[in-house]
DNA sequence: GGCCACATTGAGTGATCGCTCAATGATTGA
DNA sequence: TCAATCATTGAGCGATCACTCAATGTGGCC
């Protein structure tokens, strides 16, 4: 998964999956079925793995608000520790594979849906409890707050600056907090 | 430059770049001399292609912060005739160059720069005209403007529905329009 | 130990990759 | 008109691609 990752579908050959997995060629076909089948298999772990990270995250969280403000400013603290090149898997796998491999990317496609229906829950729960006005379009949030995750993850990617990386979670933050319901923290 | 930004650095084959120029192996060793030298031409065409885009918008805009979103929302009215499947190439070319071919992807990050330099530029008009207070610092807008691009533009690849894509873009324009400074309008 | 089911091996498959170059064609100036 | 110069051709280069398979281990069971 590690491999893929960075390297990508197209870029990662079979010689750099012999030496990452320490199998030969046909052990590999013997354990996977394709190069394209062990992609797959890689694709799902991340998305198992993100999709756990952010349930444990949110989990007996008192303000769901408060949990997502969090989690988007926790993303970019994790920095040049080992997030070096690396945006979200699931958006380099549809730049890499939407034009080539269509099956792969209609994959990536569908667990971006399924993660954005998380958010979407996640807002939801914030809505149930007063924490945001019962009028906002808890789907419509969740797709913005995507978009600030990849466009921080791919800055993640790029290597920005840390302190200007952090303003730039703190920015969103900010357009998220305001939203909130004033009367509840008073 | 079409080809390359549809199908990606490595994803597209010496025989697609033929059919694509009408020209024989031979011909295009000689009038460029590497796939790699043609892709960093067709980046240099998008670079130089984007940046005029954008100052023919900004030319002679009476409100620099009207423009800015203006371009937001102008950005995902051209959805579904064209740009199915582009993101941004400096992105795309970012994310499948990174790993296995650091001049290009070195390139890419230069002209993301440039163009960060642009909407700098721009937010700084926008301050010494009085719309935006002076104490924002231009270069953080510029970051965050960028941010929101480059996720407007993936979600332009992935063929997000053409409502949520304007919800989307309006979503930004309102963050971005709340810093205006409230008396100019009066 | 002897047998079977299974996992692993790695040399080698045809296809395709980016790229080269001797041969040929087209254009030019005197 | 005729060499000189430049552009174009396309067969084919070695390397690498994803992938296969007959041969060879390896562990479990009686």
């Amino acid at each position: 998964m590690n491999l893929f990752w960075i390297k990508g579908y197209h870029a990662t050959s079979l010689k750099d999956l012999e030496s990452a997995l320490h199998m030969k060629p046909g052990s590999i076909y013997a354990a996977f079925s394709s190069k394209e089948a062990l992609y797959l298999a890689a694709l799902e772990r991340y998305f198992e793995m993100s999709r756990k990270g952010f349930a444990s995250h949110m989990q007996g969280a008192e303000s769901p608000l408060a949990a997502l403000s969090e989690y988007l400013l926790q993303l970019v603290r994790s920095r040049s520790e080992d997030h070096q090149g690396r945006a979200c898997m699931l958006v380099k796998t549809l730049i890499d594979t939407t034009a080539t491999d269509t099956d792969i990317a209609d994959r990536a496609n569908h667990y971006i849906e399924e993660i954005q229906a998380d958010f979407a829950a996640a807002f939801d729960r914030a809505k149930a409890i007063g924490e945001l006005p019962q009028e906002l379009d808890s789907r419509r949030l969740a797709r913005r707050y995507q978009s600030n995750i990849n466009a921080l993850r791919l800055e993640l990617h790029r290597g920005m600056e840390q302190a200007d990386l952090t303003a730039l979670a703190e920015d969103m933050v900010e357009d998220l907090e305001r939203l909130r319901v004033a009367s509840v923290k008073a």
